[in-house]
RNA sequence: GCCGAAGUGGCGGAACUGGCAGACGCGCCGGACUCAAAAUCCGGUGGGGCGAAAGUCCCGUGUGGGUUCGACUCCCACCUUCGGCACCA
């Protein structure tokens, strides 16, 4: 008996599935008339090619690895692609610091990560592969964003961005860490520049409803849900009387309205300055905004709540009555309309408010328990909303439950022209501009006649130049190179400029699963009746952290192309797993913090199947793990002893028409039975691991009959989706070949059913007795043959 | 504060639909092989009593209650940890 050589089997068995072209799939013919009854599209969220994979990457991979195995043997047809998120930040911070250019670096990776991907045996059709930098990729990014710009989706607007002043640049918000520069440290302030959104608040609603279509984790449904922040309630007028003026509240309490004694705008709300001009609180005021803004946003969340009076009042449209305006910097102008109604009596912030600068606080909903109970003080002087609560103090709506007075006073507010229903969110547009070198340029010129002029469909892509210095200096470096930036307008052929910011690196993640569908196509993104034959991805595997970023930005564009009429899903991921962190020393795995282990030893210590196994065996692979290379010796031990057992068998048991019988094929089909249900229907990858386990040390107490024989080909069978070398070496042995095209296989169901099982009798808790009883007894006869014991009666 | 997830041996974890808690693996202990060690193989391993032993009894899944013949699992209250949102009107 052979030994068993990872390092000799692993490489040969790679080859041979490259020259069968074992995990390519071709697209269908007529992609129009084409079934889609077992199409699978698998896919992970694909690496940002920084260096080495790290085992976060190996965990990810591999468990989207197992599925197409899993499912390919289960007769669908898998389409599984992998890609490169390779333009960003990362490799132009590495180029500057190692000197040369972003481009040889990220090339350098990827060739470095195929390499990696190729060592473990990952199933890539690598035919499909695309990177964001190349431009036959990009320039569809472009292409998109032009279909974005002609439906008003991408717009240019003036808006405050994270400027570090040390390093001269915009930073990108993943870049800010607690308000820091995360490469010089210095403290980040707001700058405002003009740049480029997307409308992703116009598909608000249907990013949240459409969560009723998602198998998705409720976690991640729910972070979503939180990012988003829609909030119902009522926008209503309040009227500057002596400036024949209407200022626009939002609020979700309109049942309070009786309880409005102030109102208050945020220190950046345009009719400030309007307010106040030519007034004796002028200067007061304007000096107010001044400090305010010059309040980090951290100092502007813990101070005390202050403000400055306008000496302005408006019309309270509930009770008619004067109420005094003031400034105060805890409105926020980003949300709702950026003033407020001042309800001291029934909001805390407010409450705070009005105690320092001595304003009226009226209690206008009270709890309905008959008692008229006044509570005074910090405690009752705001009341948080309850089930039973009536108003009081409201007019005529006094004494109606809450929520019934809420509609009948927007209704009544309404009937009036001052208020509405409405609803507001917290999600704010993409901003998705980046003054930096290393991204998709973004294909507009700006003509001093003609505005904005999107560069025509046949001119792209707009190349990505060359610059001398692609360093971020306070310009874009794409300004750099004047020959570039400088081109007749494409409307009226003046002399013009074009945009020299790029693309944040998500807009280009927001496709590019539509792309693997077509990968080559050179005349549009994709052809739509083959990304509609193979969309939506039926199984996405990736970080939690991308909960609020890629995966909202994702369904946006899936949403807006579907009304571009360029899809027909209106959903790009229909179900969704994330699996765990893979931390060390603590913290997560990633390149930024160095605490990387690469697989490339460990593959080389002990083989890519253990690699693969070891990952995949640590834990549930959607909970957290420590990484730690204590239990890998333990795999490979699995593995050798797996070897050895399975040589065992086929030395001593030949095959031969002989009966598959008895205690030992029981187990087997147990375990085709478990570990199919665990892979298919509960996606648990670690259990699968350990039922094999216990198969393999059941069968090496017996391996000379053809029950042996039978388990070991169930064995390798098995942990093929896992460990798919030696499974395919070990398969080859036993007599068979091209296991990764073998039908999964099928528990006998007959076999899994017991005849009889062991009744534990308990009363009280105690076990009293064990019986053995027929499986398909009723519940009646089992508790008779329970009372019939004579332990029991013996009680 | 609001929303979400999780607490089980020395460690990672298993127990899926309420049915013998601790599968599988690590570690540890003992044994075989060896001049010896490594590797490999075999056996043991939640805690505590009683027993020479076969055994047998008690305790035990974050805490306190509850439902049930029976609870890691269901219900109520709480504690702890982690994640999301948060001056969001």
């Amino acid at each position: 008996m052979d030994k068993y050589e990872p390092q000799e089997i692993e490489p040969r068995w790679q080859q041979v599935w490259e020259d069968a072209r074992a995990f390519y799939v071709a697209n269908p013919e007529d992609p129009a008339e084409a079934s889609r009854e077992g199409k699978f599209y698998m896919l992970e969220m694909l690496p940002y090619p920084s260096g080495n994979l790290h085992m976060g990457h190996v965990l990810n991979y591999t468990l989207g690895d197992v599925v197409t195995h899993y499912r390919r043997r289960n007769g669908f047809t898998v389409l599984r692609p992998m890609g490169f998120d390779s333009f960003g930040l990362p490799a132009e911070n590495a180029a500057i610091r190692e000197g040369g250019h972003p481009r040889e670096i990220t090339e350098r990776n990827i060739e470095n990560i195929r390499r990696q991907m190729r060592r473990l045996g990952w199933a890539i059709d690598w035919d499909r592969e695309v990177s964001a930098h190349e431009p036959t990729y990009y320039r569809w990014t472009q292409w998109l964003f032009l279909k974005f710009f002609e439906a008003g989706l991408a717009y240019r607007k003036e808006a405050p961005v994270n400027w570090c002043p040390n390093d001269q640049t915009v930073l990108a918000n993943e870049q800010v860490v607690d308000g820091r520069c995360d490469r010089c440290g210095a403290e980040v302030e707001a700058r405002k520049l003009e740049q480029w959104f997307f409308r992703i608040t116009a598909y608000a609603d249907a990013l949240l409803d459409d969560h009723a279509l998602l198998d998705w984790p409720d976690r991640t449904i729910a972070i979503q849900r939180n990012w988003i922040g829609r909030s119902e309630g009522a926008e209503l007028l309040c009227r500057v009387s002596d400036l024949d003026i209407d200022i626009p509240v939002f609020t979700t309490r309109p049942d309070t309205l009786f309880g409005a004694t102030f109102f208050v705008l945020a220190p950046e709300h345009p009719l400030v300055e309007q307010l106040v001009a030519g007034t004796e609180h002028e200067v007061e005021v304007l000096e107010y905004v001044r400090r305010a803004a010059a309040r980090s946003r951290e100092e502007r969340e813990t101070k005390d709540k202050d403000g400055a009076f306008t000496g302005r009042t408006v019309v309270n449209p509930g009770t008619g009555g004067e109420i005094p305006v003031w400034v105060a910097d805890y409105v926020l102008m980003e949300y709702g309309t950026g003033a407020i109604m001042g309800v001291p009596a029934h909001d805390e912030r407010d409450f705070g408010f009005a105690e320092r600068y001595g304003l009226p606080i009226v209690r206008v909903v009270e709890p309905d328990d008959g008692s008229g109970q006044e509570e005074e003080g910090e405690e009752g002087a705001f009341s948080a909303h309850t089930e039973n609560e009536r108003l009081v103090n409201s007019g005529e709506f006094s004494g109606l439950p809450a929520p019934e007075g809420a509609a009948k006073i927007v209704d009544w507010l309404r009937s009036r022209g001052r208020g509405a229903p409405a609803i507001s969110y917290r999600l704010r547009d993409w901003g998705f501009s980046r003054q930096r070198y290393w991204g998709c340029p973004i294909p507009v010129v700006y003509c001093e006649d003609d505005g904005i002029v999107p560069v025509p469909e046949a001119d792209l892509p707009v190349l990505l130049p060359e610059v001398e210095d692609y360093r971020p200096k306070g310009k874009p470096p794409l300004a750099s190179n004047e020959e570039w930036l400088n081109v007749p307008c494409p409307r009226c052929g003046k002399p013009a400029k074009r945009e020299a910011d790029t693309m944040d690196t998500f807009v280009d993640s927001s496709w590019y699963f539509l792309r693997y569908t077509d990968p080559h196509n050179d005349s549009a993104p994709f052809d739509r009746a083959i990304a509609d034959f193979w969309m939506p991805v039926d199984q996405y595997i990736g970080g939690i952290d991308h909960a609020t970023g890629h995966l909202l930005y994702s369904r946006f564009f899936v949403k807006a192309m579907n009304d571009f009429g360029l899809l027909g899903v209106r959903e790009p991921f229909a179900r969704l797993f994330h699996q765990g962190w893979v931390r060390q020393g603590g913290s997560k795995m990633s390149k930024s913090r160095g605490n990387v282990t690469a697989p490339d030893q460990l593959a080389a210590a002990y083989g890519a199947d253990a690699v693969r196994l070891y990952i995949l065996f640590m834990g549930p692979a959607d909970q957290d793990m420590e990484w730690t290379e204590e239990g890998v010796e333990g795999i490979a031990r699995f593995l050798r002893r797996l070897w050895r057992v399975v040589s065992e068998v086929i030395e001593a048991a030949p095959a031969d028409d002989g009966v598959v019988e008895g205690p030992l094929a029981r187990k087997a089909h147990e375990t085709i039975a478990k570990v199919g249900d665990d892979i298919g229907r509960r996606f648990v990858f670690n259990t699968p691991i350990a039922a094999v386990m216990e198969l393999v040390n059941e069968l090496s107490r017996a391996t000379s009959d053809q029950a042996a024989r039978f388990a070991a080909e169930t064995v390798v069978s098995l942990i093929q989706p896992y460990a798919p070398h030696i499974a395919e070496e070990l398969w080859q042995r036993l007599g068979h070949e091209r296991l990764w095209e073998e039908p999964w296989p099928e528990a006998d169901a007959a076999l899994l059913v017991r005849e009889t099982f062991e009744l534990v009798i308990q009363v009280n808790g105690k076990v009293r007795d064990r019986v053995e009883v027929p499986a398909d007894l009723p519940e009646d006869e089992l508790v008779d043959r329970a009372k019939a014991s004579p332990r029991v009666q013996a009680q």
